[in-house]
This record gives C-alpha cells, structure tokens and sequence, in this order.
DNA sequence: TTCCAGGCAATAC
DNA sequence: GTATTGCATGGA
C-alpha cells in the first residue's frame, strides 16, 4: 500500500468514524438561518454553500488568525464580541479603538500580536476589492504564515490549499508517513497529490481537503493530545 | 499547579 | 538556513 492509498484510507475511516464536521465560518451574517454558534458538532454540517458572501469570507480569515496557537472555543468567544457590538466587519474593526479591539479579542490570547495582525490584514483585505488573494501575496501580511494562508484560501476563498496543521503532523508522523524534519510544504504536497490522484472532480476534492482537516483536528484533539501521541490511535491498526 | 491550544515574528546561532 | 524564544488567555 504506498502513502497516498493510505492516506485516501485515512480519510474514509475518519469520515465513517466522526462523520462530515462542518466548519467555518460560524456566525450567521444574513439571518437567514440559526448557525448552531459554539457547537462542536458542527455549525452547518453538509452544507457547502458557505462562504456565501464577503462578510463572511471575512470572517472565516478573521477565525483563521484569532485561532493560531488557541482552542477554537477561545476563539468563537472573540468572534461574539465582536458581533455583539456589531463590529464584524473590515469597517467597524478598522474604525474601532484599538484598546476596544484587544478586549474584544482578549479571550483567544496575544491580543496585542493579533490586534496588529487583524488591522494589517483589514488593510490588505480591503485592497482585494473582492478579489481572491494570491498565496504569496497573502504570506507578505503580517501576521500571516503558511497555515494562516492556507486556513484562508480553503475554508474562505475555496482554493485548493490543503491546510497543514501541528495535528497533521503528528498524525502522519506517528503512522510513519512522514519524518519528524518534514517542512511544511512537503507535507502539503503529500496529501494535496494523494487526493488529486484519487478524485479528480475538483468541487469534491475541494470539500475533502475541508472535511480532511478538520476530521484530522477532531480525532488528534482525543488521541494525539497528551503524550505519547497516537496512543490508543485506531489508525494504526490500519496497516 | 502544570500543560496545552487548529502559529507567528523576531532573534540567535 | 535552522533552532529558540516571547507572546496571553482559558480550560482540562
């Protein structure tokens, strides 16, 4: 079975064991709908339709910087803040003070580092006019890494960057698939040719590589936590 | 109390 | 180029 056969196998057994997660955004902008807020069960599972609108393409970039080095529910406290006072959008952060800013994102942590990242990206984001930012153009931001980026274009702009994470790693370490000095870009490649060899329909691979990274945060939260990592890990009786 | 969380930039070597 | 360090709050 070569690396990509298993990492296609690593999927399917994800998704069979926690089923689709629906990811971002969270909030609901149109209120249209209820958005199950703060729910670990998903906000709007099997619909793909989201990000339907700028605003919350905005959004999903604003989680995807507040989330760095912090627990999720950290971070939709931030995003309620925020939308509490009706400031989620690039105009209201921007005219806002910034001490009000820092409070409003206080619960998710370095708000002094974050309160600069969210200001210089407001400033880039605008300049987009709507446009999809370019990678590269998106890692010259402040604030923004390879993760950040690719946590952007996939969950926000719906491009085909498979997001890397610190539980990626440590999964597909632990099951041998990579080695502890892989960089980042290397291991994006390993799962981004995985999947295009195996579904060729991009709309689908798009929601695999969605689906895929946060099956991969759901399961590494319960078994690749605490150390050892991957103990009691199901997926090593695979292969 | 200690450890960890869906990283990043600055600095040191 | 690679390794280390500071950043901050909240929950287990």
């Amino acid at each position: 079975m070569t690396k990509a056969d298993k990492i296609v196998e690593i999927y399917k057994v994800l998704y069979k064991s926690y089923g689709p997660q629906g990811w971002w955004p969270f909030l609901d902008h149109e209120g249209t709908n209820s958005l199950k807020v703060g729910n670990t069960q998903g906000y709007h599972i099997l619909d793909y339709s989201f990000p339907r609108n700028e605003l919350e393409v905005f959004e999903v970039c604003l989680g995807s910087i507040l989330t760095q080095n912090t627990s999720f529910n950290s971070v939709v406290k931030s995003l309620r803040n925020l939308k509490n006072k009706n400031a989620l959008t690039p105009e209201a952060i921007h005219e806002m003070d910034i001490d009000e800013l820092k409070l409003c994102i206080k619960p998710s942590g370095y708000h002094n580092q974050k309160s600069r990242y969210i200001l210089e990206f407001i400033t880039f984001f605008n300049a987009l006019k709507g446009e999809v930012p370019s990678r590269d153009r998106l890692l010259e931001v402040l604030g923004i890494g390879e993760e950040t980026a690719d946590s952007m274009l996939l969950f926000g702009y719906k491009q085909l960057e498979f997001k890397v994470d610190a539980y990626t790693r440590r999964i597909l370490l632990s099951l041998g698939l990579i080695d502890e000095k892989a960089k980042y870009d290397e291991i994006k490649q390993l799962m981004q040719e995985a999947l295009s060899a195996s579904i060729t329909q991009k709309d689908e691979r798009l929601i695999v590589y969605q689906e895929y990274h946060a099956l991969i945060v759901n399961h590494a939260k319960l078994f690749y936590s605490k150390k050892p990592y991957g103990r009691n890990c199901f997926l090593h009786e695979m292969f």
